[in-house]
This record gives structure tokens, C-alpha cells and sequence, in this order.
RNA sequence: GGAGGCAUAGCUCAGCUGGUCAGAGUGCUUGCUUGACAUGCAAGAAGUCCCCAGUUCAAGUCUGGGUGUCUCCACCA
């Protein structure tokens, strides 16, 4: 009854899967169905981006988590949304409109928002439709973007509540600017490289004539807002100079010479020049001792009028002219090469320069504490465990956090000014005058991006809404992400989810590590490497591409793609495609999949390796391990029902009545079975086979996750594993040999489980090449090839193939081999420690290990005394 | 300067709470058009589980040290 094409071919179904899947509206859980909610807030991908391999692993991971968690009869939303990505996206506009010779400020801000929604609309969808060709379940009718109308609100109600608690406040402080994007960015947004650089030596004269400090410096244009030069108080080369004053070269301004802890002895020559303005460090030093901050620099890098002669040059000709003038006028005496850190945008990779200015700040510590708290009383857990390290050290060393962005892309900061009064009103709705009666007008600034994704797991809910869907989904279960975003992302979510709800945004973070390129390398887009999923599943199928994120997967640790897995992947889905096809040819259209009454000892065999399964996947999947989950319904599918279990039945299934019957109902019970294992791995080819099984209605999708009984578990499996061991070792003799298959020859066994081998004797006629199975106690057979397993001796008349030297030597190896194990073994028993402290379990395991091996060794030692008679 | 990861077959990697753990995929050798699949089947070769100590009846598995390697955080002018 086969209508299945004969090769696996993915692009004729994913398509049509995915969309019966979303017209039946099976990604979106009821509310008032009475089922446990399951929550997952997807990481919202940036309206920037393209899925790439690092997407493909992260959302693989949850639908893998909400489809099984959905099979298992809960009410599972998985919540999807985009970023608007405030500086990424501005800057790509920014990009475009310098193609057109427009600049942010030839088009205004509204208009700029124009153009930036329009690119939402544009791309913002299609990462969406990446997603769903990757086949994720998402609930699309709750489909959010961090600009929305109700994230928006959220945000803005979060401003202003941390703002009436003093938790969000305007200061001027030093922040890291980043000079291409224009706008401030925070300290996790700046990332830093040994870069080639050089240390200048100059001497700053003293004013009153008595020669000279000497400094090292490796920005020496920021000496133009120098206000004081410092020494450390307990170095005793320079106290006498404390509370003197030099002249500052060039600039020929007179600064004081203070005494500061921050200088170390040991660096350099000792002596510091202090630039408050244009460096962190600098900026505590002149606040310490109140020095004045010169501001050196616009917004674009570049000298200002508190520059002098150097205004209107771009910071690195300053650089250079300086360091030009200092060697002319002789204050410049040594130029050392020198590797150093130096920060970048994340972004836009250019080198940022610390900065005064007048920001808004997040006051952290109050919010951190609680946040610290949760993870510690193991409220909320990191899987693996050693990344909540990683997240007590950012939490517990945490400065307030710089969310003011000169942007406009991005959430307007809701606080107006006065104009005439100088007065901030912070407000949720727009206010029509100032207290003094004077016109406002709304701050320029909008929010850092992370301000908005911090409040993801709520606010995409409904909040500040009080609704059904933030009531019954909130906790949300499992947070999915890299180990890259956690000081970003769910930093911020944990103490947002504890300041605003009051509760935990999540329970449990699943961190997983980065997709590398083949190589090894992390992916990135100057290198252009690493392939494009979305190639990835045309050519090979949605379901080997997550075979591929999915299979060996460690928790926590890095993957590389690698092309053979992908391949892998395909092959095992034409695998299961095939033995699909194998099953549907032979059942009936009104076959059951169903136990039957009566079993055979395979039949009891494979049912106990499926319940053994069914366990060991919930478990896995339960702790997260879902490489190992994958690995396991792999090798189910392919060796043990496919080689064994499908080879075995054959005999019975063309063989007509009763037998043939049960067979059918079992093959189908154990294929439905595994294609709900393997579903939440793979999903499209589950469905579109579990479509063409027999009697089906509805998805897969829905279906309950198969449940382990008890009851199928039968201690004869292991008389079943005993006649497989049997066939190998047959294979083994007849491959070494060089038997052909086509020769077929009696099989003799001489055992004391006779039934065993009886009922099973189909079993060596289909896979070891045997014309019919004799059983008894004892033969006497000349010329016989003489195989010993544990509880048998297999004899098979091989006439003039049979070498009795080689023979001899062959069963003289075993023999000493299986003499090793037996004195291993024993010796380990007869250790006095190991009997009286290994547990009773091991103990016993060991005895009948011993009891086999010598088993085993008596059939040897017959066989090479049968051999060398004949 | 701090913190952490990794080191297991030629290659890419799994191995949860110490005891059927020495594994998978791929590659290699050999033999097969066995009525689902040659995108397949069968068999085989191949590893001091990085090194040295320690804990234990028992150590790829736990502890300490070493070597190699990667990453994160901080950033000293």
C-alpha cells in the first residue's frame, strides 16, 4: 500500500508540512484548556539579520524542547519576535542613505523613522520566514517586535518607574563613545584587541623652572585636555613635586602636579598625566581632586575649539602632528614600540573614545543584588552550571548602566526638558507645559536595544497589562541562548523579570556555545565563512540540517558545522524513509499499530530495547542533553530495528497468517513510536511518513509523547542478545573464511537452551547463512567449523574449507584471550576490599560475568579438542 | 592581571551522578545487485582515553600539579 516515492526527497514536503502545521493552528496553546503552561520566549533576531548556523543551533534547540514538551500535554507557547536593533539597523540606514549623499541630519528624524520602519517592513519579516523553513513552532499570531506599541509602553513604564525611584538618573560622566555611529555605547558593547601601538616620552616642564617630569603616554593627543599631572603619595622620587605645577607643552597651559593612589610606582616612569575628559581612570582621578574636565573632542572624533591650533583635525592627524611638534620643540625624548588593548565598537569595529558626557544611567547595584540572590538560591539555574560563574562575576563587578544612545532609531527616553528652567519631567504620557509654565520638549536620546530586550519576557506577554496570557505563561520555563549574550541579554532579564514582576522571568538557562566554521573559527561576516542555512535546506532538508546542530551536541560547549554530519543527517532520514517504506508495503490498510497477544522472543526483545528507549529520551530531554536524545532514537532506528528487528521479521511477515499479522501491528507500534521519539528532532519527515501511515488522523505534532511501561520490559531480551551475539560470530567466521553467502550449510547447536535456538532458528537461516538449524546436547561432526559463544557451541560442516592447524590456532586465541578475561575477573572477586565494599549490584554483575566467560571457555576447550580429532 | 573550557580511533566529536565506556559519524580494508534503502548490507583493522602524582575495592570519569590549546572578563597611563 506504499505510496511513498523511493528515496527521501525533503523538498517535496517541508513546504506543504509546514503549512497544514500553521493552518491547523497547532503552535498556539490554549489558554483555558486546563494543561501546565510551557513557556519559551525566543531571543529575538535582529530585523538586520540573516539566519546563520548560530540562529539555526539556538532555535533548533527550543523547538526541539516545545514540541516535545507539546507532545507531553502541555499548554507550550513559544513566543517569537524580532529586535528593531537600535544601532545595527540605524547604522545599515545610515549606509544606505550615504549612497544616496544623504546624511541622518539632510532628512530629519521623522523622516529618517520613515525610512527605518519601511526597512523593517522590508526585512524584518524575513528572518521569519527563515525561522519557519527551519521548521520552528512558534506561535506566530503572538508574533512581537521590541518596537511595538505594547513593548514600547512597557519600556517607557519602566523608565519612568526606575526614574521616580531613583534608579534611573542624568549625569555627566565618562562613557564610551563611539565616534562613526555617534552615540555613547555601554562597557559590554565595547570590545577589545591587541592592537600595535607606540608609548611616547615627553617631559612636561616644571613652571618654576626646576626641570622637568617625564611621562609615557600612548594617546598623546589627549594632552590637550591634560589638567593635572600625578604622581603616586608614596613615591618618594617625585613628593617633592607634589603641589607644583608644570607647563603643558604646546598647550602652554600651567597644571597642578597632585598625589593620587591610582598611579603604581612600577608602570612606566611613574608619573601620570590626567586627562579627565578622555579616559576613565582620569575621570575618578580629577573628580578625587576636582580638576577641570576639557572636553577635546566632537561627536565625530575630531579636535575641537578647546583644541586650539589643532581644531577641525581628525584625533589620529592630532596624534601625529603632536607627536610632530613635541620632537620639534625637544619635549618628545623616546618613541617605544607597544602592543595594547584597545576597545572597539561592537558594531562598527571602530576605536571608541572615552568621553564626558551627559548620559542617562541605570543604577545597577540595587538591582543586581536580588538578581544575584535568585541564582545563587538556585531559583534560576544555568545549564551547564559553571556559567552562573561567569554571571556572578559581571553581576557582582557591575557599573551603572549607560542607556542614553544618540539615535534615533529606538525608544524615545520619555523626559521632557524646559527650556527655561532647566527642570527634567519624566512622564508616561506627553505633558503639556513645565511646572514653570514654561514650552518642553522631549529629549533627543533614545534607549540602549537591551533596555527593551530586557523586558522580553514580560512585555511580550501583554505587560503592563494585566493579561490572560502574562498571568498564565509568566514564569516562562526554559531561556535558550549563547554564553556570548549573557551579560547583554539575560543579565538584564533576571533583575528587569525581579524589579517589574516581582518573580523570575525563567527557571532554568540552557547555554549552549557557538556554530564554528569547519575549521574552527568563529563565523563572521569579513570572513565570509560558514554556509548559509537556508542553502543548507534546500540542498539537504530542513530536518539534517538540525540533525546536524543537534547530533554530538554538548551542553554549553562549541560545535563546528561540519558538512559530513549534514550528510549524515540525510542519509538517516532516507534511512527512516525506507524502512517507512518497508513497513507500508507490508502492512494492510487496516493494520493496528499495536501490541499483539502473542510475541515472539524478538518481538519481547525489540519492545524491551523501545521502552528502555522511550525512558532513556524523557531523560534526556528532561536534563537538556539533547545530543545524547538524538544519538539514541539514531541508533534505534538504524541498527536495531532496521539491521535486526525489520531483517528478522521478514520470514514471518511474507510467511501468511497469524504471525504475519501480530509482526505487522508490532512493526507499525514501533515505527509510529519512533517517529514521535525522533519528531521533535526532526519534524517534517515524522510528519510526512506519520501522514502515510495506515488508519492516521491529525499531526504528529499533537500526538502524546510515547510513555514507558513496565511491563514490556522482558529479562528473555537477553536470550535474545545472546542468539545476536551467535550471528555475528557466524558472520564473522563465514567473512573470514570467505564463505559466500549463497553457500548455506547446516547450522549444529549444541546448547543446553535448546528452545532458544529452536524458535530463533529462522533468525540464522535469514542473516548467517544456515540451510536449517539442528539442536542437541552433543555432536560429533567431522570437518566442522567449531564457533563458541557464551552458551553454546555452534558447529558447521564446512568440509575441505576447514584448516584444522589454522582452526587450532584460531580457538588456541580465543582460548587465551577468554583465559585473560577469566583471571581478571576472578582475581577482582577474590580481592577481599572489592568484595566487602563494591556494592552487592557490581558484585553480582562480575560473578555472572565470570560464570559466562567459563561457559564459554568449556565450549572452547571442547572445540579445539573436536578440532584437533578430525 | 583574573576566570573558565578543551586535550578520547587518521579526521570531527559523544561519553550523565566513578563499576558492560573504550563509543558514534566519517575515512580505510574485505565481501555482497540478500524481494525498503548501493543515500544500502555484512565483516575487519585502528586508541598509553595528553603527562605525573593522589583519592578509591575500582579512575577517560574525581583531586592537585605540569604541558599544549581555545575563550571570556578586567585593562596600567
Amino acid at each position: 500500500m506504499s505510496q511513498l516515492e523511493k528515496n527521501y526527497s525533503p523538498r517535496d514536503f517541508e513546504d506543504r508540512i509546514y503549512k497544514y502545521w500553521t493552518d491547523s493552528g497547532f503552535f498556539a496553546p490554549d489558554t483555558d484548556s486546563g494543561k501546565i503552561p510551557y513557556t519559551i520566549v525566543i531571543p529575538p533576531p535582529n530585523i538586520t539579520g540573516q539566519l546563520h548556523m548560530g540562529h539555526a543551533l539556538n532555535n533548533t534547540l527550543q523547538d526541539i524542547i516545545i514540541r516535545t514538551k507539546r507532545m507531553q500535554g502541555y499548554a507550550a507557547l513559544w513566543l517569537p519576535g524580532t529586535d528593531h536593533a537600535s544601532i545595527a539597523t540605524e547604522a545599515k540606514i545610515v549606509e544606505a542613505m550615504k549612497k544616496e549623499g544623504l546624511t541622518k541630519e539632510d532628512v530629519g528624524r521623522e523622516n529618517f523613522l520613515e525610512r527605518a520602519w519601511a526597512w523593517n517592513e522590508k526585512y524584518g519579516s524575513r528572518i521569519v520566514e527563515q525561522l519557519k523553513k527551519l521548521g520552528c513552532s512558534c506561535d506566530w499570531s503572538r508574533l512581537r517586535f521590541t518596537l511595538d506599541e505594547g513593548c514600547s509602553k512597557a519600556v517607557d513604564k519602566v523608565f519612568v518607574d526606575l526614574y521616580e525611584k531613583g534608579l534611573v538618573y542624568r549625569g555627566e560622566r565618562i562613557i564610551n563613545w563611539c565616534p562613526y555611529c555617534r552615540t555613547s555605547i555601554s562597557d559590554a558593547e565595547v570590545e577589545y584587541g591587541e592592537k600595535d601601538g607606540h608609548f611616547w616620552h615627553i617631559n612636561y616642564p616644571l613652571a618654576d623652572g626646576g626641570g622637568h617630569l617625564s611621562l609615557a603616554t600612548t594617546r598623546p593627543e589627549t594632552m590637550l585636555g591634560d589638567t593635572a599631572v600625578a604622581v603616586n603619595p608614596n613615591d618618594d622620587r617625585y613628593k617633592q613635586y607634589i603641589g607644583r605645577t608644570v607647563i603643558l607643552p604646546i598647550v602652554n597651559r600651567e597644571i597642578p602636579i597632585i598625589a593620587d593612589d591610582y598611579v603604581d610606582t612600577e608602570f612606566g616612569t611613574g608619573v601620570v598625566k590626567i586627562t579627565p575628559a578622555h579616559d576613565p581612570n582620569d575621570f575618578f582621578v580629577g573628580q578625587r581632586h576636582n580638576l577641570p574636565v576639557i572636553n577635546i573632542m566632537t561627536e565625530d572624533g575630531r579636535i575641537n575649539q578647546n583644541g586650539g591650533e589643532f581644531e577641525g583635525l581628525d584625533r589620529y592627524e592630532a596624534r601625529d602632528r603632536i607627536v610632530e611638534l613635541l620632537k620639534e620643540e625637544g619635549f618628545l625624548t623616546k618613541t617605544e614600540e607597544h602592543r595594547h588593548n584597545v576597545g572597539e565598537c561592537y558594531r562598527c569595529s571602530t576605536v571608541v573614545e572615552p568621553r564626558v558626557s551627559l548620559q542617562w544611567f541605570v543604577k545597577m547595584e540595587p538591582l543586581a543584588k536580588p538578581a544575584i540572590q535568585a541564582v545563587k538560591d538556585g531559583e534560576i539555574k544555568f545549564i551547564p552550571d559553571r556559567y552562573s560563574k561567569t554571571y556572578f562575576n559581571w553581576m557582582e563587578n557591575i557599573k551603572d548602566w549607560c542607556i542614553s544612545r544618540q539615535l534615533w532609531w529606538g525608544h524615545r527616553i520619555p523626559a521632557y526638558h524646559c527650556d527655561d528652567c532647566g527642570d527634567i519631567t519624566v512622564s508616561l504620557t506627553t505633558p503639556d507645559a513645565c511646572k514653570c509654565g514654561g514650552l518642553l520638549r522631549q529629549d533627543e536620546d533614545t534607549l540602549d536595544t537591551w533596555f527593551s530586550s530586557a523586558l522580553w519576557p514580560f512585555s511580550t506577554l501583554g505587560w503592563p497589562e494585566n493579561t490572560r496570557d502574562l498571568e498564565y505563561f509568566y514564569p516562562t520555563n526554559v531561556l535558550v541562548t549563547a554564553y556570548e549574550i549573557i551579560f547583554f541579554w539575560v543579565a538584564r532579564m533576571i533583575f528587569s523579570g525581579l524589579y517589574n514582576m516581582n518573580k523570575i522571568p525563567f527557571d532554568t538557562v540552557l547555554i549552549h556555545g557557538l556554530v564554528r566554521d569547519e575549521i574552527g573559527r568563529k563565523m563572521s561576516k569579513s570572513l565570509g565563512n560558514g554556509s548559509d542555512p537556508i542553502d543548507v535546506i534546500n540542498n539537504y532538508g530542513a530536518d539534517a540540517l538540525r540533525f546536524m546542530v543537534t547530533i554530538g551536541l554538548s551542553p554549553g560547549s562549541d560545535t563546528r558545522e561540519n558538512s559530513e554530519k549534514i550528510n549524515a543527517g540525510r542519509l538517516f532520514a532516507n534511512k527512516l524513509w525506507n524502512s517507512a517504506r518497508f513497513v507500508l508495503m507490508n502492512v494492510e490498510q487496516d493494520t493496528k499499530p499495536e501490541i499483539p497477544c502473542t510475541l515472539t522472543l524478538e518481538d519481547r526483545w525489540i519492545l524491551t530495547k523501545y521502552n528502555n528507549l522511550i525512558a532513556e529520551m524523557t531523560a534526556n530531554i528532561d536534563k537538556y542533553e539533547l545530543g545524547l536524545g538524538l544519538q539514541k532514537i539514531y541508533d534505534f532506528i538504524w541498527d536495531v530495528f532496521c539491521d535486526w528487528y525489520i531483517e528478522i521479521v521478514k520470514p514471518r511477515l511474507w510467511s501468511g497468517g497469524e504471525g504475519a499479522d501480530s509482526v505487522k501491528s508490532l512493526l507499525l507500534y514501533i515505527l509510529s513510536g519512533s517517529l514521535k521519539l525522533l519528531h521533535p528532532y526532526m519534524p517534517y519527515i515524522t510528519e510526512e511518513l506519520w501522514q502515510s501511515l495506515p488508519g492516521r488522523e491529525g499531526s504528529i505534532m499533537v500526538s502524546p509523547w510515547p510513555e514507558y511501561n513496565a511491563q514490556y520490559i522482558y529479562d528473555s531480551a537477553a536470550d535474545f542478545e545472546n542468539v545476536i551475539e551467535a550471528v555475528r560470530a557466524i558472520r564473522n567466521i563465514r567473512n573470514e573464511m570467505n564463505i559466500p553467502v549463497s553457500k548455506k550449510a547446516v547450522l549444529y547447536v549444541e546448547t543446553k537452551q535448546r528452545q532458544i535456538f529452536d524458535e530463533c532458528a529462522s533468525v540464522f537461516v535469514k542473516l548467517a547463512g544456515a540451510s536449517e538449524v539442528v539442536t542437541g546436547d552433543s555432536f560429533d561432526i567431522s570437518g566442522a567449523v567449531i564457533i563458541p559463544t557464551a552458551n553454546a557451541r555452534l558447529l558447521i560442516p564446512a568440509g575441505e574449507l576447514v584448516d584444522t592447524k589454522k582452526e587450532t590456532e584460531r580457538l588456541t586465541k580465543e582460548r587465551d584471550a577468554c583465559q585473560k578475561d577469566i583471571d581478571f575477573i576472578s582475581g577482582k572477586l577474590s580481592n577481599q576490599s572489592f568484595i566487602a565494599k563494591a556494592p552487592e549490584k557490581i558484585i553480582n554483575a562480575e560473578k555472572e560475568k565470570l560464570a559466562k566467560a567459563q561457559e564459554r571457555m568449556a565450549n572452547i576447550m571442547l572445540g579445539i579438542a573436536d578440532t584437533i580429532d578430525s
